[in-house]
Order: structure tokens, then C-alpha cells, then sequence
DNA sequence: GCCAACGTTGGC
DNA sequence: GCCAACGTTGGC
């Protein structure tokens, strides 16, 4: 039973459109550092989809869908001090932090900006629309799923 | 650029 | 274990 997502990205340090632009128009989802969206990481079994958020964007917005192709394994850039996303707790025997590999799947013809989303009843539950919420790695409910869909549908 | 909300750190 | 201080996220 696959499941559904949402990973959140800002589209200055890597788009839609870069990961459509990425050999196999696929990329290792690095740099994850809160517990709970790495909980969610190691929860994603290949097959599953989610939604390629746009944050810190103008709009921000919910821009196209991705899959997962590998299911999470050790995330190396913690363990590289020249990386921004070095940890030193981390090591290759026992890693603190994951990744998983991620594939284009495509683009909305028109973005799905949150306050849309706000307007829409269904999603009145979802995670993304919560007051305060940062997690960049969440789940997102079967019936939410359909109903973005249905209105990236409507939208184009 | 501002700032509210949140997570983490570290002194006690 | 509490909580103040700090750093980060991310909408506006």
C-alpha cells in the first residue's frame, strides 16, 4: 500500500524544475535535520508519491508530484565537514540522518498556492495548512491527496 | 526585513 | 527536568 507525502524545498536552492532538469530527473533528498521529518523519511517506501513544495517562494505553493525510487538509506552529507549539512554525531556506523532518492513525476500547469489550499475544506486538517507548521518532511491523508489533485486538475 | 512559532542547547 | 537563550523556518 503506497503512500502519500508532501517534502518542502525552496525553489533557490533547488526547484521543480532543477530536479526535472537533474540526470534521470532524479535526486538524493539530503540535509533533513528534525527528528520527526527523519522519522517520516525512513517511513517512505519506494512507490510512494509526494507533493514538491515550494517554500519560501512567491507564491509559496504546491507545484508537482515526485516518487520515491530508493527508500531511505544513511544521508553522507553528515558525515562530510565541508558540507552545510555536516554532523559530527553522525557517523557511518550509525547514522543519525537519511535520504531517500526522489523522481520527477511532473509539473502542475498551474501552481496550487497555500492560500488556495486555505480555501479548500478538505484540506482544513492537513499538516501543511497548520498554524506554525515547519516540518519539511510530512504525510499527507489519502483524501487530501485526491482532493489537490482534483484541483490541479480543475486548475489547468 | 519582520517576526511568530518551533526545535535544540546547556546551565542550573 | 526545567526553562531561558538561541538559531532556524517560512509566511507575510
Amino acid at each position: 500500500m503506497s503512500q502519500y507525502w508532501l517534502l518542502k524545498s525552496e525553489p533557490k536552492t533547488f526547484s521543480i524544475d532543477d530536479l526535472a532538469a537533474s540526470p534521470r530527473q532524479t535526486t538524493c533528498w539530503e540535509g533533513v535535520r528534525n527528528y520527526q521529518a527523519r522519522n517520516f523519511l525512513c517511513a517512505m517506501k519506494r512507490g510512494d508519491q509526494a507533493f514538491f513544495y515550494h517554500s519560501n517562494a512567491d507564491p509559496p505553493a504546491i507545484v508537482g508530484v515526485v516518487e520515491v525510487v530508493k527508500a531511505s538509506y544513511p544521508d553522507h552529507y553528515a558525515f562530510d565537514s565541508n558540507s552545510r549539512y555536516y554532523d559530527s554525531k553522525s557517523t557511518p556506523e550509525a547514522s543519525r540522518w537519511f535520504m531517500v532518492d526522489v523522481k520527477y513525476v511532473r509539473k502542475f500547469t498551474a501552481d496550487l498556492t497555500l492560500s488556495a489550499l486555505r480555501s479548500v475544506s478538505e484540506l482544513h486538517e492537513m499538516e501543511l495548512l497548520r498554524k506554525g507548521s515547519r516540518l519539511s518532511v510530512q504525510p499527507v491523508r489519502v483524501h487530501e491527496w485526491k482532493a489537490i489533485l482534483r484541483l490541479a486538475r480543475n486548475a489547468s
